[in-house]
DNA sequence: CCATTCCGTGAGCACTGCTCTTATTTCTTC
DNA sequence: GAAGAAATAAGAGCAGTGCTCACGGAATGG
């Protein structure tokens, strides 16, 4: 029976092993994340991490909960403080704090949402802290009066899109908003990956601003 | 005074290793890509490659740029084969190109549009291949009739975009369809990125309809 | 105070990128 | 065709990696 002192101390030690392992994310990258180096950077054995994480990628699933549970609490956040304000202003608020908090946190941007890790498998336990984020952009999508114009070419049939699924972030939304709005949400970060991982230099020269145009000209297109 | 012969056979054998690498790619990701591996396969010893490529990072460029091409040339083809035909219906089409190559070549789509490799920059010779995606699409929006709406909120300075560069791609265009080409370029590659990187799952069910209706979408977004 | 549980250590295995010296093969020239 | 030159392959070796495991030591609970 492990007495609620050791697990403390247990959690508090693997806390400081995810704070060195960002540390490293940031010097390194996620790829070439090395346990050797994050016992280094601590005075430690490697081999007395694995008594916390079994191996490197269980390490790599908690920075990537971790960052996932950040980023979705700055977008909560930002959908939250803006209630009121009209829609299109709130989305750019809270695609330029995911631009924000993915300038700041490069590595971990690409964590989560660049290329897959090879043979890392990410687990079911991920998904409720990757779904905080469109749930932050649906809420203010929810609240809003969108205009029902009917998407893409032709008539579509419902089972293109999980409704069961999406239903729950967009409450009483038709096939058309649902649609729209996996649109915007996939934008959004096709528009922060080009320009993080380097597709926009020699385009783009006021990033910032171009950015939050792009994204107000999206939401217009939502038909907000 | 190296002869034509042993240029030509140092080629050839530079393309095994460069499909022997390939092959590797599919089975093991692109970050842990071992050079070692790559000399299994070809049942030869590893420091054997490195007479032609001086190290690991010159392999993944030049597996980059071929990469690059076999897309590039890809979309200039779509985009030549289908002149004549109302423009949404053929960047739907370069769409959907792209996004069979993609889904084709998993792997190889990551190693360029993915998160960027740790400790490698991408030199300059990656350019030109890089540019003829973007260019096959604005070969498509150049010859379009494009509605001129206004992008975003605000009226904005042009020195947002790069015009000197821009305007090679899309000669005779305005600032604001300069700006929605990039946006309709990057959510392209978004929804693209979403759907092979798993982010779509749950949502998603058709994704080969979803995506067709979400770039005529974008398509009509354009001003088409 | 003692037993149990937990923890950090260091050696070790198989792997990696890469280098360098030593053959060996292949091409060029006579 | 034979001799010389050039390009190539082989193998050992270094430093790094993830990971395992048997071993001591420390903290904890009875």
């Amino acid at each position: 029976m492990p007495s609620d002192k050791v697990a403390a101390k247990r959690t508090a030690k693997a806390e400081a092993i995810k704070a060195a392992a960002r540390q490293c994310l940031v010097e390194r990258g996620a790829a070439s994340l090395s346990l050797r180096e994050v016992a280094r950077n601590m005075s430690e054995t490697s081999s007395a991490l694995y008594r916390y994480f079994p191996n490197r990628d269980a390490l790599l699933t908690a920075l990537i909960i971790d960052a996932y549970n950040d980023l979705g609490e700055a977008a909560e956040t930002s959908a939250t403080t803006s209630k009121g304000k009209p829609a299109p202003e709130r989305i750019v608020g809270l695609a330029s704090v995911i631009r924000a908090w993915a300038s700041t946190h490069v590595h971990e941007y690409a964590l989560i949402f660049g290329s897959p890790i090879p043979n890392y498998e990410a687990p079911e336990s991920t998904i409720p802290a990757a779904s905080r984020i469109p749930s932050a952009l649906a809420s203010i999508l929810g609240s809003a009066e969108l205009r029902n114009q009917p998407f893409g070419q032709h008539i579509l049939p419902i089972s293109v899109l999980n409704d069961e699924n999406l239903a729950q972030l967009l409450p009483n939304s038709s096939f058309d908003v649902q649609a729209r709005c996996l649109l915007v949400w996939s934008s959004i970060f096709g528009l922060i990956s080009f320009e993080l991982f380097g597709h926009f230099v020699g385009s783009v020269i006021d990033a910032d601003t171009y950015f939050q145009s792009a994204v107000f000209d999206l939401a217009q297109h939502l038909g907000l």
